[in-house]
DNA sequence: ATGCAAATGCAAGGCGTTTGCAAGTAAGTT
DNA sequence: AACTTACTTGCAAACGCCTTGCATTTGCAT
């Protein structure tokens, strides 16, 4: 899979049509480190690379979920986050001082979801969690 | 600590004044099996104890999750939801088809606190495990 | 180049939750 | 028991995040 420049292929994959505005989208996705809100996503578009409407980035975002092209997350402050799917198993560290969302691989799961079958018959299909705490920058003095 | 009639005495401890609502919300909090929205609990206390404004309830309940009475978990519906503070650990399962939201004691973290922060300096302080799937009664056929 | 379905901008609306303010009430003081 | 004062409540309006309806524009198959 290329890297950077052109989503086209994947888009068509998808059966999309290969917009301005989504390739901006992806590429954005694609440059940041961590899940980021719409509003930012539409901030940085705005100021960076091409005029776009609010509602049309919730757009693109809800189609790229629904593709899963991109992990949608909502954080306990009332706002979803957005990441591309890199189809590995993702968790989320949020630090409480500065709100940033830092994506992890561990998964403590496991067999927990085998004993909630047994124990009260209910089948686990996902799962999401949360940590809270203080990164390197905010630790507590 | 004595069970069922009435909270005043909690509600002296924590600073507050007791009222009909707050004693209100704290049993049916009580009476409740799972964690519960602000407008469940609104219908609720309309239908069957005291008519009351849902700004009320929520800043009602605001006040006792600041006093750690209550718990509150914003859910991936956008609602949040309020259930009693026992002082145990928990976490919930999601039904992904009714939207029944059960409790459970369970913890798989552990080890990957300290993990956290030894590989990436992170200090954790909480978190919130939401687990999504089929109860009982929606199991998949 | 042309035509059509899909994508977009715009403005309005939805939904859960919060807020400002005036009126009501709990509970300590006299 | 009445007085006082700060806390609590109802009401209506507003907020923040997100969604939707509709007219216009655009990608892209033909």
């Amino acid at each position: 899979m290329e890297e950077n420049t052109n989503y086209t292929e994947i888009l068509k994959r998808e059966g999309m049509k290969s917009t301005k505005h989504r390739n901006a989208i992806l590429l954005l996705l694609e440059q940041s480190e961590d899940p980021i809100t719409a509003e930012e996503l539409y901030i940085s578009l705005k100021e960076n690379t091409a005029l776009i409407n609010l509602s049309t980035v919730y757009r693109t975002l809800d189609i790229f979920v629904s593709k899963n092209l991109v992990i949608k997350s909502t954080m306990d402050d009332g706002k979803a986050r957005y990441e591309l799917n890199h189809h590995e198993h993702k968790h989320h560290l949020f630090c409480v001082g500065c709100h940033k969302v830092i994506s992890i691989e561990d998964c403590p799961m496991g067999e927990l979801q085998e004993s909630l079958k047994k124990k009260i018959d209910f089948d686990v299909t996902g799962h999401k969690l949360e940590i809270y705490g203080y990164c390197h920058n905010c630790k507590k003095v």
